[in-house]
RNA sequence: GCCGAAGUAGCUCAGCGGUAGAGCACUCGAUUCGUAAUCGAGCGGUCGUCGGUUCAAAUCCGACCUUCGGCUCCA
């Protein structure tokens, strides 16, 4: 067979051959560096045969897709060692059963089921025998076999790869790959690709967690042990990533929110459900009214709703059959079922529908800090991001079909517009569909409602150009979901907020307006939350910044801080005169030293610190030191005022 | 909800069978100081809860609660 490399160039191989072999025909030199190689755009191993006629680029250790070889090699080698760990503890080889261990993203994991739970303590253990096992480079090889043959090696002993192998779909092709020998080494299931010994595996890598999984992702199947690991090709990016995990967990909002006396959650209140202390409180109210002006101005109406509502509502809106569990349990009132709201739509709608409307009051745009509750699972709660009560910057547009496109237009400008103002560059839609094959019964039937609003929502984004991906199974019963994802500083994903198109809802509730032909007519409703729920803006926020609030939003602008007792006046003076500006400014009158007060401001974060001595109160001046500024400056009172409503004013 | 780990003063943590400790915070006193911690004293905990083992439990065992890391879920 013919192989083609890059620069254009023919290979003559027979039938069968590898990348090794290729690499072998092209130089021996090349032959030791490869590692793996690039066949059609598919990532090969040295074993596995290559397609005929294949356009083939080798890979050496110096490629980035070197990672995700030995990576592999890595889940391979882990299971091998936790399987000499138990058989030091008396147990078969046979007792250790192996699910599925696969790349991820910075490392791998397996899944385990193991004769006796494995313990943190046992990670140092199996990381020290797979550095002995990397430091013995055995060879790697690959073999096929049929599948009877695959299914006979594992029936009565491991039913997870009995599964996978019935799984595969007939005609493919049943790979195992093995490191050493029956002795000392370990063979497995796998489609590959893996590094050609596992002495090519850098020792830079480490077990990191172990948590439980369930088989398949599928909670009503059994739970499996998952070891996590990480590893890296080199020191510098092993060290990297542990820093960036440190970062991480200075930057958590629960810490910060603990640190800097922002919100809480107390056992005695209910679990998932957060107190908001006046720091926190302060900033939140500042998202709030910042959403309120710009909400005002791109034509919103302001509403209020109650936070229970009658349970015909949800069978109504048809929330109930689908989210029931998910709610809090009903509260009967003289004889009739009520329910905490989960989310604000349907007294929005019952808002819509307390006046007759006509064409010309479309779009209309009704929103609401709506605060809702949601019976969310125990062990998926997490600070302020997951909560069992929140605030959403909701709002609900109700127009006509040919009004869609523009409207949605509109809320995409709308979150660029919010995203720029709060420094948030990175960010991206996430159009999710629906899934009419595997999950029919919540999406119910393809058609042309389905379609017109997957179009309408794709060419408002193309339209504006906003990034956007797409992705299947996400969409909501009632129509077509757009998430905003946005990468923290760190580089994690997060989901921000979310917004949906409804075309049921208008029917379910009845709601109607007369068009211009006099006809009645069903609106199209699009669910929109720029900030998702304040709760988790805040959050996101709140890391993004490291607590560091820009002086707009910061709770204490600036502390006074005089350098001893004498300068208190001063101080206070200052004080005054800039609360008449409605700047918020303290005076740490504590009877400390100032380097100690000045420590505390840093601590917290406070924007800026305003030292006054005897010099500053005699030429009616302050000192400003400014966070993340090296230098301090001098300034005359009204300089300094005009300064920081320059920035209050730019959202600095 | 499921798997694993952890819960000791307001916070960060030590103690791991012989009836509770440090630093910070807080209160009081002294100090009045020029850009990230002045000194001293005091206050503060039925060691998550309940039960068991023991002459004796923060410490060992069990159940439950909460938090954390995952899985599942997210209108």
């Amino acid at each position: 067979m013919n192989i083609y490399l890059p620069d254009g160039k023919s290979l003559e191989l027979p039938e069968q051959a590898t990348a090794a072999d290729a690499a072998r025909l092209i130089g021996p030199g090349l032959a030791k560096a490869a590692i793996g190689a690039i066949a059609d755009g598919d990532l090969y191993d040295l074993m596995k045969p290559l397609p005929s006629g294949a356009r083939l680029r080798i890979l050496t250790e110096k490629d980035p897709e070197y990672a995700q070889l030995f990576r592999h090699t890595l889940a391979h080698v882990m299971a091998q060692a936790v399987r000499e760990l138990y058989r030091e503890r008396g147990f078969s080889p046979e007792a250790v059963k192996l699910a599925i261990g696969p790349v991820i993203e910075n490392g791998f994991y397996y899944d385990i089921d193991a004769p006796e739970p494995l313990r943190e303590e046992d990670l140092p253990l199996i990381e020290a025998k797979m550095h002995r096992i990397v430091g013995e480079n055995l060879p790697l090889h690959r073999f096929v076999l049929s599948r009877r043959e695959a299914l006979e090696r594992y029936q009565g002993i491991d039913p997870y790869k009995t599964e996978l192998i019935e799984n595969l779909p007939p005609g493919e092709e049943i790979s195992f790959y093995q490191q050493g020998d029956d002795q000392n080494g370990f063979t497995d299931l796998c489609r590959g690709p893996h590094v050609p010994s596992t002495g090519r595996i850098p020792p830079y890598f480490k077990l990191t967690s172990i948590a439980g999984a369930y088989w398949r992702g599928d909670s009503s199947r059994p739970m499996l042990q998952r070891i996590y690991g990480i590893a890296f090709s080199s020191k510098a990016e092993l060290d990297h990533y542990l820093w960036q995990q440190e970062e991480a967990k200075r930057r958590d909002h629960r810490k910060l929110g603990q640190e800097l006396d922002l919100f809480t959650i107390s056992e005695e209140v209910g679990k998932g459900l957060p107190l908001w202390l006046p720091k926190g409180a302060f900033v939140r109210r500042q998202l709030e009214q910042y959403m309120y002006d710009k909400e005002q101005t791109h034509g919103y109406h302001y509403v209020y709703t109650p936070h229970i509502g009658h349970a015909k509502l949800y069978y109504t809106s048809g929330h109930l059959p689908y989210y029931k569990d998910d709610m809090y349990a009903p509260i009967e009132i003289e004889g009739e079922e009520y329910y905490l709201k989960p989310m604000n739509c349907p007294h929005h709608h019952m808002i819509y529908k307390a006046r007759p409307h006509s064409y010309r009051d479309l779009p209309l745009r009704l929103a609401e800090f709506g605060t809702v509750y949601r019976f969310e699972l125990s062990g998926t709660l997490s600070g302020l991001t997951r909560g069992r009560g929140f605030t959403q910057n909701d709002a609900h547009i109700y127009c006509s079909k040919a009004q869609v496109k523009g409207e949605f237009i509109r809320v995409i400008q709308l979150f660029d517009e919010v995203y720029k103002d709060f420094g948030i560059q990175d960010y991206w839609f996430r159009l999710s569909l629906p899934d009419f094959e595997n999950n029919p019964e919540k999406f119910g039937e393809p058609g042309p409602h389905w379609e017109e609003a997957i179009a309408a929502i794709r060419a408002a984004l193309d339209e504006t150009g906003a990034k956007y991906v797409e992705g299947i199974g996400e969409a909501t019963f009632y129509g077509p979901k757009l998430d905003v994802q946005a990468r923290t500083v760190l580089g994690k994903e997060e989901s921000v907020a979310t917004n949906q198109l409804d075309f049921i809802s208008g029917q379910r509730f009845g709601l109607e307006f007369t068009n211009e032909r006099g006809e009645k007519e069903t609106p199209v409703i699009i669910h929109r939350a720029i900030m998702g729920s304040f709760d988790r803006f805040f959050a996101f926020y709140l890391e993004h910044t490291a607590g560091d609030f820009p002086l707009w939003l910061s709770p204490t602008q600036a502390v006074i801080v005089p350098i001893s007792d004498r300068h208190l006046e001063y101080a206070e003076e200052v004080a005054a005169e800039l609360r008449q500006h409605r700047l918020r400014v303290e005076v740490d009158d504590r009877p400390e030293r100032m380097n100690a007060k000045i420590r505390d401001a840093e601590l917290q974060k406070i924007p800026l610190v305003l030292v006054v001595g005897d010099k500053e109160t005699q030429t009616h001046t302050v000192n400003l030191r400014e966070r993340h500024v090296k230098d301090q400056r001098t300034l005359s009172r009204a300089e300094l005022i005009g300064e920081m409503l320059q920035r209050v004013a730019e959202r600095r």
